[in-house]
DNA sequence: TGGTTTACCGAACATTCGGTCAGTTGACAA
DNA sequence: TTGTCAACTGACCGAATGTTCGGTAAACCA
């Protein structure tokens, strides 16, 4: 033991990390613009000037929040622009992925569904959203020209309806209770990709 | 000509109305939180003060517009109640008749949809809103004990997938672009109740 | 013409906002 | 024991917030 574990009990108290994972829980529930340096402090169980101990200030926190949302989004991007396949069956992956990603990291992908583009960086991250879209609307459109998807929906409308639904597990989802990513993507993707209706009826 | 029309040109000007759509599109445009009353005044065309002069502040501002949101919902709420026929089809309805209601209101309800309880007009909204979930989930368990739905689909589930996509449609619907609510619905039934799979494939 | 009403302005208000800064505290190493 | 340093406090700043109020000018009615 000539060197005790580098990540010992460090005293008490925040971090950078902590500050965050906090901050973002507290913008989910009260709107960023609804949040005030005062609410995260209480929050934090520290006094507002603590906080700028720990991070630049308010907007940052917002900054980084979306860049975890988006980089996860960005990672399978990258990863599936390499696939190969029919486009139905990537398309189908696609969303299981973007479920796994929206789950493992939901208070960060909610932020980033709510933002609106009041600042330089809520605009920074609607352009890299609209470049994801982008992603999922081209898929969609080689799945409806290979013949995967129904000839009477139009493609963008599919792709809106497609990514909504998955988006709004955001509204509700709660990791501890309830069914677990794969349960989760399994019961969309069999409601989306082959309806809710019973044969038997 | 004894009496001119009673609705005249009133002079230019706003009135309670034309304030309050105009508005909600700022809502909208910046989130409720985000918007402050030099926001609002400048989407006006008039001072701060002004707006003061036909509405008595920013909060009853929130206010009226969900109520006009509200309202839309629970209308047909009784009307449907009184409803006879399967569950299933009753379903169908209820989200054809919510899809119009979204399109017909479409800012008041995006408004809505975007609330996050940080006020007690905030509260009491979302108090009446869970009230509306309470009968599409009773809708949808009624579905499901008759048979109408995939046994393999959680009821709960489903609701909370069906009703995420239809709300998703505040996020990009334009109502002078686009289909219309009509054709709209059609999609949105069709791609839910049967799936956007291709049988063909 | 004169008086009333309607729509509005400009200045001010108390409060809250995000953020700064000079200290204080307490765990730890030497 | 002493010195160091990260974590934190409390007082404070200027700007922005929602709202109020006294006044004003134009349209309308008698």
């Amino acid at each position: 033991m000539a060197t005790p574990a580098p990540t010992r009990q460090r005293r008490r108290g925040h971090d950078p990390e902590s500050v965050l994972s906090i901050a973002v829980g507290v913008f989910n529930e009260r709107g960023y613009d609804g949040t005030s340096m005062e609410d995260l402090a209480r929050a934090l169980g520290v006094t507002k000037s603590a906080i700028y101990h720990h991070v630049p200030g308010k907007e940052q926190l917002l900054a980084r929040a979306l860049d975890r949302a988006l980089d996860g989004l960005f990672e399978m991007v990258a990863d599936e622009r390499a696939a190969s396949g029919a486009a139905i069956e990537r398309l189908e992956r696609v969303v299981r992925q973007s479920v796994r990603i929206l789950v493992d990291r939901q208070p960060y992908v909610t932020l980033l569904l709510r933002v609106r583009g009041n600042s330089r960086t809520e605009r920074a991250a609607l352009e890299r959203r609209r470049e994801f879209d982008a992603f999922i609307s081209h898929l969609v459109g080689q799945a409806a020209a290979e013949g995967g998807i129904r000839a009477d929906l139009d493609p963008a409308l599919v792709t809106r309806l497609l990514f909504g639904t998955v988006n709004s597990i955001t509204e509700w989802y709660h990791p501890s209770r309830g069914a677990s990513a794969d349960d989760l993507a399994d019961a969309l993707i069999t409601m989306m990709f082959d309806g809710l209706r019973s044969n038997a009826a």
